[in-house]
DNA sequence: CATACATTCCAGTAAGTATTAGAATGATAT
DNA sequence: ATATCATTCTAATACTTACTGGAATGTATG
């Protein structure tokens, strides 16, 4: 064996442990996004900056779990932390996660046919409207032909929501519904497919006589297509 | 406990469940995504249809592993397969996934500082060719003022390359070198940013004399970026 | 039909992960 | 300071995953 031969080995062996340590960072990402939990306190701080007990409550899961969850994404940023008196709030590390939510999001919707059945029976019955009016119903908003409600909490409406929406959260929509006038159609959204509210909100409106229609979009989705949000 | 409080702990409960399984079919793309050797195969299989064995050499890792996380991939529909004879070639299960490998990669650089170290150390010293310079090197290819060479094994670059490329697999450069003109510049690319073909050609282009740059993009940061390939 | 070959299936081990309970930390309010 | 509250850390459990070796499957070839 000569010193070339040798040179080859070696610098194939290291060549290989660089390979490995490149996959191995990129997979840290897919590890967080590995379980089902994470991506839904993903999802939630897509929404806006949360602390660990708001998530938890919103998640339905135990504080301690949240919290471990929680320390996974930061150890593999995409979220970051910051302390505010006794709470520590957690947020988005940058406007690029929401996006890779989305997408990832988006790419199990058009692989997998159980995602897409499920999605099915969530979205049959209450009418759903199409991608491609995102342009029309921000016309028809700003003219007011149209009124969009954001019937998520208050809180994640305040901290960012979708042009002309107004904020009627699903809680408060019974109580409210006289707010919304009768002659025109209302555009309900939440946060995202994924979300309950807009759904429930719809069953509400349709019992009191209104035209509503669901927009699937959340924020993060409105914001992956380039579109604008408010605060 | 009356009917209307029953009907909302159940509907909570089911709405719960819905929630539970949205998530963890997301999860599933995830988990595929979770291991180094999966996505160093996935990126393989970016490069076009190969079969388990031609994979396993190339991440260098056994045939029944390498089978195994495949099988991972398929079952979460990233990847599908087909029998000609003996073999069984995968393929990616649609353009999206290479897209999805993209982005997935594109974020863990931004985000992971370990990552951009280890690219960084990678990329140091081999003059790599700036993201913006995509359009402009298509017009200069086109021209004839760069030579684009692809260095990945022949069998890659006829599944699909770079318009203008021609095929110069670096086991060959040494030999071929003369093929390439001695007044022009030239640029490599191979397999992407992680791949190690295009730095080794660079360093015999530049030892032969030549006047050589890296584009760090290959065949699916190409598309990715809607630009065309060729066949 | 028998043989060779490519790939997958199965069983087992070692390592890693999710989840829960209990202790510890760090900030605020009295 | 002391008590209190939100959150994290530690330890322990059950569960899942990566990887290895040997057997099994299915296809082509003599």
């Amino acid at each position: 064996m000569n010193k070339l031969a040798i040179k080859t080995v070696v610098s194939k062996h290291s060549s290989r442990q660089i390979k490995d340590g490149l996959y191995e960072q990129v997979a840290r990402i897919g590890k967080a996004a590995s379980s089902p939990k994470r991506l839904e306190l993903l999802e939630l701080l897509c929404q806006g900056e949360m602390n660990v007990e708001q998530l938890a409550v919103k998640a339905e899961i135990s504080v301690k779990l949240a919290s471990s969850h929680l320390s996974v994404l930061k150890s593999s940023s995409l979220v970051v932390s910051r302390r505010d008196g006794k709470n520590i709030y957690y947020s988005l590390a940058a406007p690029e996660v929401a996006k890779f939510w989305v997408e990832l999001r988006s790419l199990a919707e058009e692989r997998l046919l159980d995602l897409q059945a499920a999605l099915g029976s969530l979205v049959a019955g209450s009418g759903s409207l199409a991608v491609m009016d995102r342009e029309m119903l921000l016309r028809e908003a700003a003219s007011g032909e149209v009124v969009v409600i954001d019937v998520r909490p208050e809180t994640e409406y305040a901290a960012g929501h979708l042009p002309f929406a107004r904020s009627i959260p699903v809680a408060e929509l019974k109580k409210r519904i006289a707010e919304i006038p009768k002659d025109k159609t209302v555009v309900a959204y939440c946060r995202g497919p994924f979300c309950l509210l807009a759904g429930e909100a719809l069953n509400i409106l349709h019992e009191a006589g209104h035209k509503a229609l669901r927009l699937e979009d959340g924020v993060a989705e409105w914001q992956a297509r380039g579109l604008s949000i408010q605060r």
